[in-house]
RNA sequence: GCGCCGGUAGCUCAAUUGGCAGAGCAUUUGACUCUUAAUCAACAGGUUCCGGGUUCAAGUCCCGGCCGGCGCACCA
């Protein structure tokens, strides 16, 4: 059977649902529409059908009629999930159900599998993940949830443009992956005959061009990390990035509270959000506490990135934490923040000042070079962003590529590697710069108050299937 | 990668101690001029994820594999 190229709509369900919600029982507009979507219930009764449709804004239900509905027996036997169009007047039934009255319809496209059961849909999350396009339809959350990641990444681009920073888009495909600490995909290009890596950061790239005199920028895209899948991670997921000249990781703080709240506020209306039950504000501004006085509370002695390394070592073990012998007080105190603090960080708040030795791409405080200008923001227990006044000097980030190949050496297969091209472009010269790193897809889960990242993912990461 | 749990009809789910593999919806056929998950009647629908094993008998017990969920690890 032929199906037509092309449809005319002129309404949609729920624009036609607001527009006619004045008619009557039993009344007529008098106003001829054409609607398309998915036929989603049928009820046949003699020689009359009622079919409840449904489109990208809604559900409304058409009235068949054998008197007067072009070929209403095959009307009455659309399957479910087939996709129509339908041309008739705009009426309210008998019975109180807006309706279109059909006059004549085109089966625009047959649905061969159907969506599910009609009352429990489809809960199989194999079927859900591997099949997005019919779990769209059979789950309503599925689409409230994949429209929240959309609104929350337009927000974040809005509100990137109106600060005055220029969108970019850096390369994927690099001969060395850095910018993070992760593991990298490998691929190979045939004609240079190289091997190249997915990018684990853009962040190089991003502060290259702000020595190339672009102030602000930001790049909101993919990167890729060959590591763990559970709950709250994909093997590639979405960062905004972004960088300013002149400002310091206090600027870049403000800015971080200011660009969330706003993009909830976008989103939800609202800073107040419940997410997994419990409720937290986005507000801004957020609490500041540094890494060492939120450890030390934890433990309940004063620790800092000062305390003797067997010291910070002995607490660790205690709590049951492998402290490898390349670690040094820095990366001790930093592991000690995350067993004992992270979890616990509910409202939104930045850590900050932390160890350099665990930091290879931040300023130094000039109070105290064992700490750097870095923060990392948290809610709902988990961390949401990453950023800290950049490293701008290349005899100084030389040093600290080079502690991180001793750290490669010595068996860390997530230690960055030397980036030549990287030193010499601070040698032209980077200015004061603070850097952002959001992960998106943890925001959109907060916003759409989902626990598994899969859900704000139109198609995670899964296995193939193979027999 | 490790641990726990799960996989039965297209979908959602049953199946007692190891004892004939079932229901609702969808599909097919029929009835019905105001239905709302319409209703009513009937037909059909199965490699119980895959491969071995134990047993008179396996959806159920054992071993291996595949895929998924959760936790741990890694990480954002």
């Amino acid at each position: 059977m032929s199906t037509p190229y092309q449809f005319d709509h002129n309404a949609h369900c729920a624009p036609l649902q607001e527009t006619y919600a004045h008619l009557s029982d039993g009344e007529e507009s008098g106003v001829v529409v054409k609607v398309a979507g998915r036929v989603m219930l049928m009820r046949t009764q003699g020689k009359l059908a009622f079919a409840t449709m449904r489109d990208l804004t809604g559900e409304i239900q058409l009235f068949a009629m054998s008197a007067i509905t072009a070929e209403f027996e095959e009307f009455a036997k659309l399957h479910l999930g087939d996709w129509v169009g339908v041309t008739g007047e705009v009426v309210r039934t008998k019975r109180g159900e807006l309706s279109v009255k059909v006059a004549s319809w085109e089966r625009l496209a047959e649905a061969l599998h159907n969506f599910g059961d009609k009352w429990a849909g489809i809960t199989d999350y194999d079927l859900r993940y591997r099949h997005r396009e019919a779990d769209l339809w059979a789950n309503a959350t599925t689409r409230t949830s994949l429209t929240r990641r959309s609104e929350v990444l337009r927000s974040a681009r809005e509100r990137c443009w109106a600060a005055n920073f220029v969108e970019v888009e850096t390369p994927m495909l690099n001969a060395i992956p850095t910018g993070a600490a992760a593991r990298p995909f490998s691929t190979h290009h045939n004609a240079l005959d190289s091997q190249f890596f997915l990018r684990i950061a853009p962040e190089l790239w991003l502060k290259r061009l702000v020595v190339g005199g672009f102030e602000r920028v930001f790049e909101l895209g993919r990167v890729f990390r060959n590591e763990g899948v559970s709950p709250r991670h994909n093997p590639e997921f979405t960062m905004l990035e972004l960088y300013a000249a002149y400002w310091n990781y206090e600027d870049m703080m403000s800015f971080t509270e200011e660009l969330v709240a706003g993009i909830a506020m976008d989103v939800l209306g609202t800073t107040e959000v419940t997410y997994q039950g419990r409720e937290f504000s986005f507000a801004a501004p957020w609490p500041r506490r540094t890494m060492a006085s939120l450890a030390s509370e934890a433990v309940g002695e004063e620790v800092s990135v000062h305390t003797p390394r067997e010291h910070l070592a002995k607490l660790l073990s205690d709590r049951g934490v492998e402290v490898h012998a390349s670690w040094g007080a820095g990366r001790c105190l930093s592991e000690l923040f995350e067993v004992t603090c992270e979890e616990n960080l509910w409202n939104p708040m930045f850590v900050i000042d932390f160890p350099v030795e665990v930091s290879p791409l931040s300023r130094r405080r000039a109070d105290d070079p064992e700490l750097t200008e870095r923060f990392e923001s948290y809610a709902a227990g988990r961390e949401l962003s990453n950023g800290f006044s950049e490293l701008i000097d290349p005899v100084d980030q030389r040093a600290r590529f080079e502690e991180q190949a001793r750290l490669a050496a010595a068996g860390d297969d997530e230690a960055m590697q030397i980036d030549e091209d990287y030193i010499k472009a601070l040698e032209w010269g980077l200015p004061p710069t603070a850097g952002l790193g959001l992960g998106m897809d943890r925001l959109a889960m907060l916003i759409a108050d989902e626990s598994n990242i899969r859900e704000v993912i139109a198609f995670p990461t899964l296995k193939p299937l193979r027999d």
